[in-house]
RNA sequence: UGGGCUAUCGCCAAGCGGUAAGGCACAGGACUUUGACUCCUGCAUUCGAUGGUUCGAAUCCAUCUAGCCCAG
């Protein structure tokens, strides 16, 4: 008997291409469209695209249609809203940078859908993910980097749990982007030239501040710039409207170019400081979650990403806490910020080395 | 009203006789299934005003105007 697999079909090219590369190897195709945060009323992503979109279930539909499969539009936004959205709010409002899209991928993905596939009487669940699955050599699962020049996705999978990894599929893991279009021109699915998502799903219009204020309810004071000594630089507009690292937008008069280096909801202040000021030497990281082994030996070498597009440094990791790990790199990186994820990267071959390919170790969240 | 200081792009700000740095902001673009970052491109024929000295001044001189500070 076939193995039967539901496809995420998010409506976009790499999803459909996934769909159709499982139907050509002889599975037994589902393809599932998650309604998780579109009101009737915004039509936006029609024109603009996105991973998660409303445009997705119509397009979805019809690229169901040319490779023959059922496909499904299920309703998650209840999910959604609580382990993205109500999390996204809540961790810019405490001052950190959250990733709903990570959150997304663990709780509503991997949870929610992954259940309701197997509701269906799936084996497996499958993505566009740009991402490959790798079983070590200790029998554990783990996600490794997509073939050279393709966009690693795998920094947003990072805390998959072994549960879920055995029950998942990447098909387009193994090509590039370029070869994905391609593939899905010759196939013929109406999807091939859809432009790329970005940004964040639920924020239709890039003002994330502006949709955190309408979705809460809740506008924060104005407060104080500081330097690192403490003095005030200037005013700013509430600290959601900041994250760690940023330049832009500040609105100061300053002889270098300011970053922001920390912010305080305790005290409603913004610290701002140099380039330099930014640069940390080692980060702390908690909810620890380990895909390649069960526990951390003190001293393992790693290459450590600190933000979605990172390219990966070396570094050293330590475990400093019942639930805490210690990462020092060999050289400095720039601003970490607290809430985006530390995923730490193991070398497939012997060097470690950012440019070789590299399956994740495991990660946490930059404390 | 005496004495001192300062006036350079929307905002900070370099320049100190040789033909207008830089940062912020702004506008385009690249990158990007998170926030950010980063990278390109554009952005004062003009230096408070008016005269003067110089081959040549934002840079020196004079006057005027405005603002600031200290004396009342």
């Amino acid at each position: 008997m076939r193995e039967k697999v539901v496809v995420g079909m998010s409506g976009g090219v790499d999803s459909s291409v996934a769909a159709y590369l499982l139907k050509e190897k002889g599975y037994d195709v589902i393809g599932v469209t998650m309604q998780i945060w579109q009101d009737e009323t915004e039509i936006f992503q029609e024109e603009h695209g996105g991973c998660c979109g409303l445009s997705a279930a119509d397009d979805a539909r019809r690229v169901a249609a040319v490779l023959g499969i059922p496909h499904y539009v299920m309703n998650f936004k209840h999910e959604f809203k609580s382990f993205v959205r109500d999390y996204f709010a809540k961790e810019y409002y405490a001052g950190r940078t959250p990733n709903p899209c990570i959150a997304c991928n663990r709780y509503v993905k991997w949870e929610s859908l992954l259940q309701k596939a197997e509701g269906l009487g799936a084996d497996k669940l499958a993505t566009g993910h740009y991402a490959g699955l790798i079983t070590l050599p200790n029998g554990r699962l783990s996600v490794k980097t997509a073939t050279i020049g393709a966009k690693d996705q795998t920094y947003a999978l990072y805390n998959l749990t072994q549960e879920q990894l055995i029950k998942t599929l990447f098909p387009v893991g193994e090509y590039t982007k370029p070869q994905i279009r391609e593939i899905a021109e010759k196939a013929g699915l109406p999807v091939a030239h859809k432009p790329d998502s970005q940004d964040i799903c639920f924020v239709n219009d890039g003002d994330y501040a502006g949709y955190l204020e309408k979705e809460t309810g809740l506008k924060l004071p104005e407060g104080n710039f500081i330097n690192p000594k403490g003095e005030i630089l200037g005013r700013h507009k509430g600290i959601i409207h900041y994250t760690v690292g940023q330049r832009k937008g500040l609105g100061l008069a300053l002889p270098k170019p300011g970053y922001v280096l920390e912010i305080r909801p305790e005290t409603n202040e913004v610290v701002i400081g140099t380039k330099e000021d930014s640069l940390k030497k080692a980060i702390k990281a908690t909810n620890i979650s380990l895909m390649a082994a069960n526990e951390i030996k003190d001293g393992t070498r790693v290459i450590a990403k600190i933000r979605y597009n990172h390219k990966g440094a070396p570094a050293v990791i330590f475990r400093t806490g019942e639930d805490e790990i210690t990462c020092v790199f060999d050289e400095k990186v720039s601003s970490p910020a607290p809430g985006q994820a530390l995923v730490l990267y193991k070398s497939i071959n012997e060097e470690n080395t950012a440019d070789s390919d590299l399956y994740v170790f495991g990660g946490g969240t930059i404390k």
